[in-house]
DNA sequence: CTGTTAGCGCATTCAA
DNA sequence: TTGAATGCGCTAACAG
């Protein structure tokens, strides 16, 4: 059947074209100086020869791969499939393909794991990367500052001075502006429930709580998570439960722990949003799921992998970009039943 | 701050440590044929320089790239953020870093993603491939024959005689099992939501229901989706309405379509499980979250990404695999509520 | 417009 | 044990 051969080189097809293989090479990258009658007869042989560059051989000899890693560094996986994350994930995957680069997501959710992904940095696996990271784990940062090659993150951290550019989305005023929703709605007393406290975002949106509720801020309705997951959510209700007949709201870092409010709530004997309103935070398709469906703040993750892609292609191009800079991504507020 | 001095190469290495560069190229591939003193000079050296191979040029000369690529294939990204999808990755990643592999992975959702990824793999981008594809598009398959590069894939097809090895679940088995399980519990007159057509897993169900159900079966009972997802499941629902005082029972080919299913039954007032019940498929982190809990078929993705890249490794490490052998991976019922 | 040549950074064979 | 030489497949600069 298929003849077990060795792959064509550049070499094969200049001599089955009868050429010599730098115009072989300057016809493959599109170099004008090649005469259409060369270039049809390269064009058959390639076609015989079923021919394909390899991508190391390219690599080495114009210094550059054409790839962009997209690395996802996670706690744990559950973080990984979060709908957050696959969105931006696709668009990045989109937007750097049509400006030619292929991009491959790499996955740190471990010592060794990371430890391997640095190495790779560090040998000029990719032209640039896009780091996604759900963590407060800086060190994959440093491998970057010698890799020298362009780096946009998706998060700044919580003192708002990023090492590289950052594409975020406004967390603080998100969480300000649904926590004012509630108070304008008449909630009077308000509980909040804190992500976990590695997770800039976490750190962020506490901040917004913060800044709606000013003075009343009171530390002691505030439930600090391990995680971002349904089941802390159950455990702040249960937390609450001795003072929840005097609280009107609870709002919460994302919609999983929400929903995981909501349940617990429900098990209590409270209505929501009646007798106990409750908010979310990314609007994640659960959001949908729940029963009331949530009110929560909705974040564009496809923008996210648009905007950090296009940040990066233009570092890619040369273009100047500031080390600082970070990019805010709005967020609005989505009215449905849970507040 | 930073000297932008150039990365050093294996010569400057060399230099340093006062030794040739085959020297140190072979002390870095761990050739026992170099001198205690060499080495120290040579570590100190590497120390120094703060050298790391060139990926490129290692992989040019070895004709080896250590990597392999976990192509998803899907029709939409929601598919991506399957939980299936995200720990058969993690898991996959974890058993190929262990053996050296540094795991890559490309996202395949349109024509031309796909197009691009088949230009990678004929210029042998990896050592392998792990093709996780949840669609029955074939294009890439014929890709690989001409890479000749080990392929594992995700999913035997319907007709059961694959191209290359697969590890898949038991989804015939599964099926019939739960539809079994219904019928034991009394359940005379059952319906079905099918999958999508593309999916040869949704095919298999199928067949899995048909089996159990024999002469009964009743085409006029069988919805069939257009996609996975919560909302076939509400469509499914409204186009039994007419029969559906007839109907004990509700088997669905996933979770998600499961969930819509109740969403809609509840809806009309019907009560699960006591007016009908209902089956989903996949144990995904949703059956836990409808009210009542789903009972459903559990395969273990973990498992599955830790077999796919166990028997990619084996054909890596040049052992023989026949290319139609199928591994099946068992499924199990578990019992919640909601049948 | 095209052929020739010199690397890209490293692995590996052959001598020494 | 080590140094020197050759080649992996391709790009790019230089002649012509």
């Amino acid at each position: 059947m298929t003849t077990e051969r060795k792959k064509a080189t550049i070499r094969d097809v200049a001599r089955m074209a009868g050429v010599s293989y730098g115009t072989v090479s300057r016809y493959l990258n599109g170099n004008e100086h090649v005469s259409s009658s060369a270039a049809e007869r390269i064009a058959k042989a390639i076609e015989e020869a079923q021919y394909t560059p390899n991508k190391a051989a390219r690599s080495l000899a114009q210094q550059r791969t054409s790839m962009v890693a997209f690395i996802v560094q996670v706690e744990s996986i559950s973080t990984l499939m979060q709908a957050s994350v696959s969105e931006a994930m696709a668009n990045a995957n989109q937007t750097l393909g049509e400006a030619g680069y292929q991009m491959v997501t790499l996955i740190a959710n471990s010592e060794e794991s990371t430890q391997r992904i640095a190495q790779l940095v560090q040998s000029d696996f990719a032209d640039g990367y896009l780091m996604f990271s759900l963590s407060e784990d800086d060190s994959l940062l440093n491998i970057f500052r010698s890799a020298n090659r362009p780096v946009v993150l998706s998060e700044s951290n919580s003192h708002n001075t990023t090492p590289y550019p950052a594409v975020d989305f406004a967390n603080t005023a998100g969480q300000r502006d649904i926590t004012n929703y509630l108070i304008e709605r008449g909630c009077a007393k308000l509980a909040y429930v804190c992500g976990p406290g590695y997770s800039p975002s976490s750190i962020k949106r506490l901040n917004g709580f913060k800044q709606a509720m000013g003075d009343r801020f009171d530390d002691g309705l505030v439930y600090y998570a391990d995680d971002w997951e349904i089941n802390s959510g159950e455990l702040a209700a249960v937390a609450f439960q001795p003072r929840l007949d005097e609280v009107d709201a609870i709002a919460c870092a994302n919609d999983d722990i929400a929903i995981g409010v909501i349940n617990q709530l429900h098990r209590f004997g409270y209505r929501v949003p009646d007798d106990i309103a409750v908010t979310g935070f990314d609007d994640s398709p659960i959001a949908l799921m729940s029963d009331p469906k949530l009110t929560t703040v909705r974040q564009d993750s496809s923008l996210h992998g648009r905007e950090m892609s296009q940040l990066l292609l233009s570092m890619l191009r040369g273009e100047a970009v500031d080390d600082h800079t970070v990019t805010m991504l709005p967020t609005t507020i989505v009215e449905r039943q849970s507040a």
